[in-house]
DNA sequence: TCCTAAGTGGACGATCAGCTTCCGCTTACT
DNA sequence: AGTAAGCGGAAGCTGATCGTCCACTTAGGA
């Protein structure tokens, strides 16, 4: 692939992911195109329909996730705060790539990468008292889906009192 | 009005709020006049365009709301318990009349009466120190918001996290 | 019962947004 | 300098929804 083909994969998915985050899997694909400062006729040829791009989307971010993941667990105090963070991170920097890697029908090992992980960590919180047993790891995701299917719904506000849904004993009250 | 149109125009406003609680404000108008049992003719006919019917929807069941929310106010143990009852029943029941109720362009009055009602009862709920003090009455709205306006957000699960994210000390834990 | 104005359904043409192709021009690399 | 790869974006296509229109039906009064 010659030099600048690579460049504008790269942009292109780097738009792709921004666009993805405000407005949904399903966004014109013209508008990833010129926010990525591309023809359409370039990003077909690159990504020939919408599933391979957003399967690229996935693989290229999924990695960064994982990372966000990890780096939140050994930076936390504790299980409970490293969950929290990482869905902060997650919802507020990365909501393109999370929206692309839930989109069912590509890359669904990377949502597993992504679960498997998360799994240990709430389990964790959960031993630790921290975080309420009655949900779980699906409730985590469930959540990050939320986010990710309704570009709609601002985190702002929310997420931070839904977090408090799933704390044992919600700080700050 | 004849009698008949009367029944159609009746048809019409019940399968609106079911279209528009499973699909959003902006369903297709022949989706609602087809589950009416009616022609896009007739539903045309009454309500000349999309916001006359919102409107004529959110001011049928407006008072539907306010009646919850008063009977709510009444049953309930206290105000705590009353919003959280409001709030699973405006869901469940009705959502599409509160996204019709709090889409903008259409019966703001309606909004406002809901808003009044309410904000007694959260005051109330926090004077009792039942609710958390350091969210309000526009966080509740909100909260109805991301129902109203996200019809792929289920609210069997989340609804009661995100409630006990709103209570100062959340039960069953 | 009969008459008529109100009501009805749904086909139809208009509009629109987004998808995808195509091709003449440009550019990176040898 | 030559050439194949790459590029942009105009243009045609498609499918969905809108809103109108009119020939047919029917409620309800005389």
């Amino acid at each position: 692939m010659r030099a600048d083909a690579r460049r504008n994969r790269d942009k292109i998915l780097e738009a792709a992911r921004d666009v993805v985050a405000e407005r949904g899997t399903d966004a014109p694909m013209e508008l990833i195109a010129r926010r990525a400062g591309v023809g359409v006729g370039t990003l077909y040829r690159r990504f020939p329909d919408r599933n391979v791009l957003l399967a690229a989307l996935a693989e290229q971010y999924v990695h960064e996730l994982v990372d966000a993941l990890d780096h939140a667990a050994s930076a936390g105090p504790d299980a409970w705060s490293a969950v929290r963070a990482f869905v902060v991170h997650a919802v507020d920097e990365s909501r393109g790539a999370v929206a692309a890697a839930l989109a069912g029908t590509s890359a669904p090992e990377a949502r597993q990468a992504l679960v498997e992980r998360l799994d240990v960590l709430v389990g964790q919180a959960q031993a630790d008292g921290a975080m309420r047993p009655d949900v779980g790891t699906a409730d985590v995701m469930d959540l990050l889906n939320v986010f990710a299917c309704n570009p709609g719904v601002i985190p702002e506000r929310f997420l931070p009192l839904m977090l408090d849904g799933l704390d044992r004993r919600p700080p700050g009250r």
